[in-house]
DNA sequence: ATTTTAAACTAACAATTGTTAGTTTTGTTA
DNA sequence: TAACAAAACTAACAATTGTTAGTTTAAAAT
């Protein structure tokens, strides 16, 4: 089923309910009511309540894709690479916020190939991001630590800066940036 | 109704399943199943679902609530009061993991009083943090930042730390206390 | 051995779920 | 204006949901 205009809409409404309360938590008389239609109408535009969430979830699984995997020349170095990132993931979280909680919170909802899909993603963005890193202390730009650890603490806090940024709308991306930028990078310690 | 012994199995087999597939999407007779009985057997110890996720999820509130509330005399810096918090939030991440992903991903599903008893403590756990770091800018011991940006990097990490713990049973509480006490407080940057 | 209590069972309920079929309305094109 | 397509509708389905009532079994206390 193609992308119209109508089903963009239900899309983007589904994303904002199922941020709140959780994809299964979402019935489809819910979505409806909200675009103020009937339950079964829907179906003439979608194929599935599955087919919503896999929309949702891949088409920003896939801007995340994208970026790590085309704006990194050798010429930059480990830290610049990082810096990128987490530029990219703010992008994504004030452009993107619905989307990308129900990334974070609903993928385990998605289905077979979908989930595949979603998974293959994520892994790969993972890898790359541990090399990032692995490359970092090698070169001494990094500290020498648990790069695990070090991956997790980055993510953990860059995948759910949406809970934040929804509390905080009028924050520009660019105080954004350089905040978190010294708060991941540069630590808190004086 | 009391917590005997076999409410609190139920208990812990809906804590392990609710983390996988969330609070909605195990049903009842799934978690019957999990425990080898039948549905309707599960109300001879409990009297609703939602009773048990309030279980679940209050307890580990009230654990957070107890550290913040009791651990901090006058005479310790802010610096060492972080150490602390990041401490607890590593013991708790290792000793009730299954607990502490339903707080971080269902605390929505509470209802009425339990819901407002979490959130209470919610408010009050991130206010007394709030505290801590700006004691800390005041005295210089940390960087003059945004706070609640500051605020949101440390627990957005803590709160998700089980989902590594997860990955890396194996690893000591004392090392990942460490490490993340270098990656949360001093950056990563060499 | 008998009574009591705890904890399982079967059967069923009313409500809600995602979805389909068939129909009517609305808006656009010939 | 007639014809067509898009998008809404009503009505209903089979499955699943949390929960209750009443019964049986197993264990503990008298």
């Amino acid at each position: 089923m193609k992308l119209t205009r109508r089903k963009l809409e239900i899309v983007s409404t589904a994303a904002k309910l199922f941020r709140k309360k959780g994809y299964n938590s979402v019935s489809m008389r819910d979505l409806a009511q909200a675009l103020d239609i009937k339950a079964a109408s829907l179906y003439n535009h979608i194929s599935s309540k599955q087919e919503i969430l896999a929309i949702i979830i891949l088409e920003v699984a896939e801007n995340f894709t994208e970026h790590i995997n085309t704006v990194f020349p050798e010429s930059i170095n480990s830290v610049e690479k990082l810096e990128s990132v987490i530029e990219n993931h703010i992008q994504i979280t004030v452009e993107k916020t619905n989307a990308l909680a129900c990334l974070n919170n609903d993928w385990m909802h998605l289905e077979q190939s979908d989930l595949e899909s979603y998974l293959v993603m994520r892994n790969a963005y993972e890898a790359k991001m541990r090399n990032i890193i692995e490359q970092g202390i090698q070169q001494k730009q990094l500290q020498d630590r648990n790069v695990d650890l070090v991956l997790f603490s980055l993510l953990s806090t860059l995948r759910t800066l949406h809970l934040w940024y929804s509390k905080n709308k009028e924050t520009s991306p660019q105080l954004m940036f350089e905040e978190m930028k010294q708060n991941l990078l540069h630590g808190i310690i004086r």
